[in-house]
DNA sequence: AAGTGGTCTAGACCACAAA
DNA sequence: TTGTGGTCTAGACCACTTC
């Protein structure tokens, strides 16, 4: 069976892999077939199949040992919420078995923060946008983003309707700023205040983790920021480590 | 110049690449030389480079650009401390800008509980080795650690005096439990109590970041526990976040 | 010996960006 | 047009594990 080469083979193959973990194999076996039996089914060479393959490993899902076989990680699996995967709230909090809701807080325009355009590598007092929202779990208040956008990456016909409503990727994609490459998250652990206490229907001094982030175009360059608060005890971020070079 | 195979061509190269990046070229530049020209200075073929490349991109420490080149990523060498990163304690704080130094608080043996027990895949009951280290970044308390590891791990004469000196990594590397593969890290925010705001020189109440480590042995069998919490201001956990499969 | 992943190569061709 | 990375292949050989 030949693949079509819809974007590459090699992702193409990585994808159907992807589907194999998930569907037949896994569940009983915990091991793929064989790197030559996979070329075989997909009609691509093995170096195609490894390329595949050694994607999925570095991200942990898989493992290889040497003259066994392929192994899908039984840890990995259990990562209801990965710390270095960006994806969605409401992906994120269906992902960890809830139901998920958007609430607006508040939409408004104003100047950057010193510090905000320091993050943006931006000017100070340059016009932006800033949206809160609160995402709920089963209707209890999970997560609370606060995402700032440069006005000057806004194309002038902006749809502010669908800041409102969507999540902030969505809006990037839909107004231009193209593809979000990747993002860089800083961690703090905060107490609640009284006014977020009372947001979060949490007691008052309740730990909080909180992501402060930056988004980045492909080119490297900062598109938005975006604060997270999450409630405890709803998503539970898992993050594999290993040695790096 | 050909590389000699000490482990494998591949790693070899990116030694040098990183080496590259971190000496000479990166600073002025920001861009490596072309894949080619890579190849031919030492001596492997364009395809053994870009494994090398592709392993550095996949950890975000390089981006390719079609037609352009290669570059190094200006965004991760700001992350101080990588949370996806495990390294032993000392160099994190020193790659933090401190100086580092190392506190025994206890050594104990006991049983696991139900819950370190489930964590480690063992019984509950069973015996294992507990220690507390205080570590300080510039003499001020940055990290407290506590390590588990089931005593059925440990070769009869283990060497307890390591545990107590050396970073739980070299202990475990010299006491036959081999390397550690990777770790999976859970998140929490908490806040210091009394006794911690004490032994932390820290306002009682002051919220903490938390790891809670599972490390793991090649074959995924679970090795030891790791609870680290951290002071907050001395370590800034970044990450680096992108879209997965 | 058979099956598996690990390593590496040489080379072909494509796609993108800049001059 | 030139130089860069992106994709893919076929095939050789090695190293580890099991039988």
């Amino acid at each position: 069976m030949k693949i079509k080469t819809a974007s590459s083979r090699v992702s193409e193959t990585r994808r159907l892999i992807v589907h194999m973990i998930r569907e037949q194999w896994a569940k009983e076996e915990g091991r793929l077939p064989s790197e030559e039996r996979i070329a075989e089914m997909f009609g691509v060479s093995r170096s195609t199949v490894r390329a595949a393959l050694g994607e999925l490993e570095s991200s942990g899902f898989i493992h290889r040992k040497h003259g066994l076989g392929t192994f899908v990680n039984p840890i990995a699996s259990q990562i209801h919420a990965r710390l270095d995967a960006w994806i969605e709230f409401k992906k994120l909090i269906e992902q960890s078995g809830f139901e998920a809701d958007i609430q607006l807080l508040g939409l408004h325009k104003g100047p950057l923060s010193p510090d905000e355009a320091k993050k943006l590598g931006s000017s100070p007092g340059e016009p932006a946008v800033t949206v809160r929202k609160l995402f709920t779990a089963d209707g209890q208040p999970a997560i609370l983003c606060q995402d700032t956008i440069p006005l000057a990456l806004l194309p002038p016909d902006c749809n502010a309707a669908l800041l409102e409503t969507s999540d902030t990727f969505h809006f990037l994609a839909k107004n231009g700023l193209g593809p979000v490459s990747y993002g860089v998250a800083h961690l703090i652990a905060r107490c609640a205040d009284a006014a977020l206490a009372d947001l979060l229907r949490i007691p008052a001094g309740t730990p909080l983790l909180a992501l402060e982030n930056v988004g980045y175009a492909p080119s490297d360059s900062p598109l938005f920021l975006s604060s997270e608060l999450y409630c405890p005890g709803l998503i539970d971020f898992g993050i594999m480590r290993r040695h790096l070079y």
